[in-house]
DNA sequence: TAGGAAATTGGCAGCGCTGCCAAAATACCT
DNA sequence: AGGTATTTTGGCAGCGCTGCCAATTTCCTA
């Protein structure tokens, strides 16, 4: 083809490397660097080449190459319970959207809340040399904190404030929701109280809260009247289960805590399919503040937690690099129609 | 103190390499690195050596460095439209599982249903240099696309199949979704129907089961009635009161059709609220298939989308190095109680 | 017990980038 | 114009690991 000029090659596999565009613009690597990382100092007409040399090649710069040659990689690491459980995915929210901003990238790993698992994935996570770990509360193995503590990298541990923190700590006191809740309904005249919940030995902070609760009635003189944990995880579902099942043993409650909001959702959808009146009848308190609660005819009482803000705060603290810390987010009780 | 043992100095900041751990256990680096990864082989005294010394000095392998100096990583990147919404959380769900299984690591960044923002984060999503990338539906920027394809890293596309794949492609047709969601209701002798949905420009997965679910209707020569579009996400509230407006304008319908089980619920509770009768009064239909839809007193008729077989698809077949190619997991269509 | 096959092992050159340092270019003084 | 302060630049040594290759050891077989 007369005249034509040569078609640009599109380079597949991204092997565009860094010398490459270094060459193609006629300049130094470390100019190419400086440039593409807006640091140092350079001049306005090499910005241009290099910018210009990066387009038509259509270089991506390899992260994995920077991190290792630089000191401190812009990774964080979030090893959480489990992502059907939404207060977990509300964290991360919450906390992906601060780093992406910083240009810092989140990984994740699940537990199934199980610690044995959590160990194996916080050493699988150590290996990418996070600037930080992040994790559900304090309950850990031996292992994993001796791990956290000997990485050198910096831990937060999320939601619980009732423990001792390794480095960081963001979120709220489970013991005090517990005795808030507690208290709240003791305040509105209930009695004769009921918890239904999920597996507790694996969610340790709704076995805290559970625990506070129980204290709290116990100091009243009106100590729980019965309960009944399902098995396997919280859910909508389950909270109808238990709580038909609970109401078949004690029929004279006047009121039941709820480990959740979602198992209070299915509490509360068991009255309303049986034409149980709530709540003078039977009143639901539960856990977390989920929006759907605020969306059902009765508005669902219930303890509204900072979750997303929880996710935010924990990023900023490691992205400033702030020292150690427990940062209590608190949370608010609603007084809602179930209760 | 005489006869005391040297004690352990325990390394912080975890400088410790493989180098260190070869010198300590008294072999060559390659021998760790094959022992570490457990391939080529090795005899079993060395093996226990090796074993020893990373026990003794807590040596913790560095990721970074191996995936530079191998040729491919084993992070999977999830650039996904945001964590609020279940749908999302399941698919990275069925995929972690997987994953980690697998050995292989989850990154993921969160685009808020703007396809300005998953160019930017798929490019920073590149430059970890991931194994695949995955993505929501069919719908991406020129940019996105392009860069894409030039990277030569696998491309899953997740949850759409009507529109052409850039390589892989995993879930379901949408457009199947809405015609059968029409069809049904045209079954069930319904003919006064509306529709609540939320911002669909954003949401073109939601868009293209609305468009078939009209065509289907006009086909049927009954079109659709009324809509109400919400502006925002897709929420329970928003249901609420979308429903609320559209029976406001449009007073003898028959049938709503919402664009998922979200606003569906919502809808259900307004009509709880104001005492309207489902389905006699009013049919209200979904789509997702939420597990909170069957425990409402009146299950909710919708369509099951397998969201985290999805997931789980994607991640295996990326794992498997698969050719290029779209699967279909279709859906269930589930004949609750409100339609 | 020699000879060759097979199993082990170590050395070392990168992977692509950043950080340091010295060299070069430019700017600003008197 | 001469000299110093400042800004721009390029070169190159690693970051910690893997992959290749050759050297060494061990194991068999005849």
């Amino acid at each position: 083809m007369p005249g034509s000029k040569v078609t640009m090659e599109f380079k597949h596999q991204s092997t565009v490397t860094l010398a490459e565009v270094a060459q193609a613009a006629g300049v130094g690597e470390s100019t190419v660097s400086r440039v593409l990382r807006n640091h140092g100092s350079f001049s306005g007409r090499t910005r241009e080449r290099v910018m210009a040399a990066v387009e038509r090649l259509g270089y991506v710069p390899n992260r994995i190459a920077g991190t290792l040659a630089s000191t401190g990689s812009r990774l964080v690491a979030f090893v959480i319970p489990s992502l059907s459980n939404i207060v977990f995915s509300d964290v991360l929210r919450g906390a992906s959207a601060v780093l992406e901003e910083n240009r810092y990238q989140a990984v994740f790993s699940v537990t199934d809340y199980d610690p044995g698992k959590e160990e194996a994935l916080a050493t699988a996570m150590l290996a990418w040399r996070p600037a930080a770990v992040m994790l559900a509360g304090y309950e850990h193995t031996d292992g994993t904190m001796k791990m956290l503590r000997a990485s050198g990298c910096r831990v937060v541990e999320l939601l619980d404030l009732d423990g001792d923190a390794l480095d960081i700590a963001v979120g709220f006191s489970n013991r005090a929701a517990g005795r808030e809740s507690a208290a709240f309904l003791l305040r509105r005249g209930y009695r004769r109280i009921g918890y239904v919940g999920h597996d507790l030995d694996r969610d340790t902070r709704a076995g805290k809260r559970f625990l506070s609760f129980c204290d709290t009635l116990d100091a009243n003189g009106t100590p729980l009247i019965a309960r009944e944990i399902v098995a396997g995880a919280s859910s909508v579902e389950n909270g109808k289960q238990g709580l038909e099942r609970l109401l078949a043993r004690a029929t004279d409650l006047d009121a039941v805590y709820f480990s959740n909001d979602d198992m209070a959702l299915g509490g509360y959808f068991h009255c309303l399919a049986q034409g149980i009146a709530i709540p003078s009848q039977l009143a639901i308190f539960g856990y977390n503040g989920l929006d759907i609660g605020r969306a059902i005819p009765q508005p669902l009482s219930t303890i509204r937690t900072p979750r997303v803000t929880t996710g935010q705060i924990a990023a900023e603290l490691v992205i400033a690099n702030a020292p150690p810390q427990a940062i209590d987010l608190g949370f608010e009780l609603i007084e809602g129609a179930t209760a």
